[in-house]
DNA sequence: TGGCATAGTATCCAAAATGATACCAAGGAG
DNA sequence: CTCCTTGGTATCATTTTGGATACTATGCCA
């Protein structure tokens, strides 16, 4: 499809991209495949279990990451990235080339601000 | 650079791609040019005046807009994409293009949903 | 019997984003 | 003289988002 702005579809991916915690969630759950709960948490050193627990619920019903629940005690849950998730990588990985030279970008502008 | 969760630039692009309506913005601009403030707030129905110079503020301080200030009365001013901005396109173009298959996966998975 | 561990919920609060509304300057039209 | 225009700003209210903290169930271990 053509994209105009009045049909413009960049919201969708955008609303499932943001969120203080997703893009780093989503980082750890394609490169280290499956993990549990507190496996993330300990990764993200920061997040609370309710940020966590919403993020990953929010993720699960666009269908990005897949939920398993182990009936133990304690309890076991594993996420990880659906196939479908996965067809987000591209668009991560253009985000994270372009914030890179952005931030390049703008120690460029600052030191020459600072020339003024 | 490499993308790791710790070395996560995915923000950056984000910090500058949020907001109601940045890309409906950017959008504007890249397909239409320069364009008055005005001529901007007419084809974007629903936006504030406050909003849409807020958002064109926060672009042109990331140097990806640039705004040009006729003095004259009632005044005038254009703003348009500047080169560097240019670079964003193909993260919008992306997300465009997953966000129109993402519509249509939600109406499969609903569909299906709609089964059970 | 008392804690520990896991994966949550429930409440309440603070901060950030967005929105509604009113106001302003100053030249030109009538 | 009054109103219209443009591109704003100022103020206040509302909505959305994120965070702190406490609580829970249950099996296991000591």
């Amino acid at each position: 499809m053509e994209r105009t702005p009045d049909n413009c579809r960049v919201e969708d991916a955008l609303s499932i991209l943001v969120g203080k915690w997703k893009p780093i969630i989503l980082l750890h759950l394609l490169q280290q495949g499956t993990k549990r709960f507190s496996e993330l948490k300990r990764s993200m050193p920061g997040i609370t279990q309710k940020m966590l627990t919403k993020q990953l619920r929010e993720l699960e019903d666009e269908d990005i990451v897949e939920r398993v629940v182990y009936p133990q005690v304690p309890p076991k849950v594993e996420y990880s990235i659906t196939e479908y998730g996965r067809s987000l990588e591209p668009i991560l990985e253009a985000m994270h080339e372009w914030g890179t030279k952005h931030t390049l970008h703008k120690m460029e502008k600052g030191s020459k601000r600072a020339l003024n």
